[in-house]
DNA sequence: CGGTTTTGACCCGCGC
DNA sequence: GCGCGGGTCAAAACCG
């Protein structure tokens, strides 16, 4: 893999491009780590390509600070916004299979990376339910489940802890919003970036 | 009171 | 066919 296929906009698992093109629709504004200063390693096999942050190169990433500065919903004090990073998704992460099965036929794309942080439960923008978790043979630690509160988006979200280094967690992304992020009607109604809002 | 978390059970695919 | 592992459901508990 040399290419990487982000620049596909079908590819683009969110609704709007306008807002951010690379996948990870990172756009908490009080927490989440900055791609910016990070390299990134592909180690995805077939149809999954996962994101893994090297933070070694990073000295601002050795502590979580920016990660749990101000709690994960404190509402808001710095912005990441589209880090610009060769931050990929994958698509159809799906054999075809005739059958389309329920489990495995609605993958649209997926997207995994990991991230050295305390604590596990990023907000990313949108709201997430927990519906599950499973210990993993892998890795002593469990694995926590999370769906998109929206109604009739079926994205999902695997966080789990490396089971190697407990301070990384690695978040896995599965499915595309078929919405807006809560933080993005918020961004787009800020009297500050009008760029598509109307300021009278 | 509504939404979320918790937790065990259940289901399904896959390898042996 | 069976066991294992991963993923999901759903009822009860919990919380704001």
């Amino acid at each position: 893999m040399a290419s990487f296929p982000y620049e596909d906009s079908n590819l683009n698992p969110n609704p709007n491009p306008n807002n951010y093109t690379h996948f990870p629709p990172i756009l908490d504004p009080a927490s989440f780590f900055d791609f910016e200063l990070s390299d990134f390693l592909l180690f995805g096999d077939d149809n999954n390509i996962v994101v893994d942050q090297v933070a070694s190169s990073s000295p601002s990433m050795t502590s979580s600070e920016k990660i749990t500065s101000g709690g994960v919903d404190s509402g808001g004090s710095s912005t990441v916004i589209d880090t610009g990073s060769s931050v990929v998704v994958s698509s159809s992460g799906a054999r075809s299979k005739n059958g389309e099965k329920k489990r495995k036929g609605e993958m649209g794309c997926r997207v995994a990376f990991r991230t050295k942080s305390e604590q596990e439960i990023m907000d990313d923008g949108y709201k997430w339910r927990k519906y599950g978790k499973k210990s993993v043979k892998n890795s002593p630690n469990p694995r926590n489940y999370y769906k998109c509160s929206s109604e009739g988006c079926n994205v999902k979200k695997k966080v789990e802890r490396d089971r190697e280094d407990a301070n990384y967690v690695i978040t896995t992304y599965e499915g595309i919003h078929n919405h807006e992020s809560p933080f993005v009607v918020y961004y787009n109604q800020l009297p500050s970036f009008t760029s598509a809002s109307t300021p009278t």
